[in-house]
DNA sequence: AAAAAACCTGACCAAATGGTCAAATCGAGC
DNA sequence: GCTCGATTTGACCATTTGGTCAGGTTTTTT
């Protein structure tokens, strides 16, 4: 890694073409997300880019290699929201923020989250390797994480597999199906005040369904307030 | 090759009919299900049939109305399973018997499940009536019922929306995203017994999570009335 | 058994789509 | 302002795909 650092990198050549770049995968990100990857046509994409199709072949040769840098944009991010999982030893620091974070990117990039989810649907096949290598070295090493909480009596018994699973599941279903949630919302997307709402409940019912705080105030001499009532019972 | 072998064994006024659309529906919600609406191709689902192309279009003129048959006996399973909510009117009875059903439903039907979610997906092109319906009366009804629980202090105070998301969502995952499980599982599907195992655990982790039981067997000092004794773990 | 209805299918077509290409244009160093 | 590589794009092509059709075969009805 010496000397033949190509000296022309800085000019303005690459400018051009990492702003090309960035607005064809912002673009292509968007359609892969709503038609699938069958179903996002290379002219659909270069329509969306404001650009020409021959030039959205220029930069991209084919459409599956776009694709693919689409997904491994999405599977950084993803990576990105893991490493919180690590901000502490304990249960419930740690599990508080993966799902607050997992929770903001499902809100932030919930087109990146349905790639994902297209991908895992139609069995991975650009993403295979991915979830052979890192996601499972990712996975097995937090499964030990939550072991050892078990073992030292924080956290209720349980196989920390599926507790991943619920977590993941839980988390991505708030962008890979927020149309459904839109429509049961009356039509309207979670206001920020609701998506928070959300987020609590979430963290709040994992933490304690796996015994790592106390159920949200139960009524055991404190009875629980009135928890408002938003659907007028009819 | 002459070979008119076939005898009328008896008078079947639509047999065949019924015959072959229940053989190319099949066909239909696992290619669906595999690519999505725009990655499926009737030529695809013909030969997974066993059937010519002209001949699938014989029984279902178009793709779209084809794909409407297969939507709508996914969400006749779906309904079918969200009966089993009401089958109590205890929360620990009536949550129990809907996410083992929704559990179950996943594991029988995972192609229907995957079918669903690329609909949600893309925005439920074809099925936006059912969510804007019967979806929003049956989530409506349930809402209410969990604030009940809620109200006579069964439950802690969650908003009954994300708790039905949540379960939705964990239980829907154990079917969209089986491939990923697998994946993470050595390569090899879920064991009937680790089936039942996430299943309990999804169960628990919820029902613990309302306070609606106690958490699994925690450790020594704080010990609950032990809320089933299937737990191995000692 | 003859007519009618239902069923089957190889051949075909128009539209859509991924990708190519040659010619035109642009930008910066000389 | 000339050169050369990078960029842009309209036109074009081969393949795929949803859907049609005419004619044939089987089943049901009369």
């Amino acid at each position: 890694m010496s000397g033949t650092e190509r000296t022309q990198d800085r000019t303005q050549k690459s400018a051009i073409r990492a702003e090309n770049e960035r607005v064809i995968l912002k673009a292509a990100e968007e359609v892969f997300a709503e038609s699938g990857f069958r179903g996002a046509t290379t002219g659909m994409i270069a329509d969306r880019a404001g650009i020409p199709k021959a030039n959205l072949h220029y930069y991209f040769p084919t459409k599956e290699a776009l694709y693919r840098r689409v997904v491994e944009h999405i599977f950084n991010i993803w990576l990105e929201a893991a490493n919180s999982f690590d901000e502490s030893d304990d249960p419930v620091e740690a599990l508080t923020a993966y799902i607050s974070k997992k929770m903001d990117v499902s809100r932030a990039h919930p087109m990146g989250s349905k790639v994902w989810a297209n991908e895992i649907l139609h069995k991975a096949p650009v993403i295979q390797d991915y979830l052979e290598t890192t996601l499972t070295e990712w996975t097995a090493s937090r499964v030990s994480a939550i072991q050892r909480w078990i073992a030292s009596g924080r956290i209720a018994p349980v196989d920390p597999h599926y507790l991943l699973y619920m977590i993941w599941a839980t988390t991505q279903h708030y962008a890979d199906f927020n149309h459904q949630i839109d429509t049961l919302n009356g039509g309207v997307p979670l206001s920020d005040a609701q998506f928070e709402e959300a987020k609590r409940t979430v963290t709040g019912i994992i933490l304690a369904g796996i015994g790592a705080v106390p159920p949200a105030g139960l009524a055991a001499g404190d009875r629980p307030r009135d928890a408002g009532a938003r659907n007028g019972a009819t």
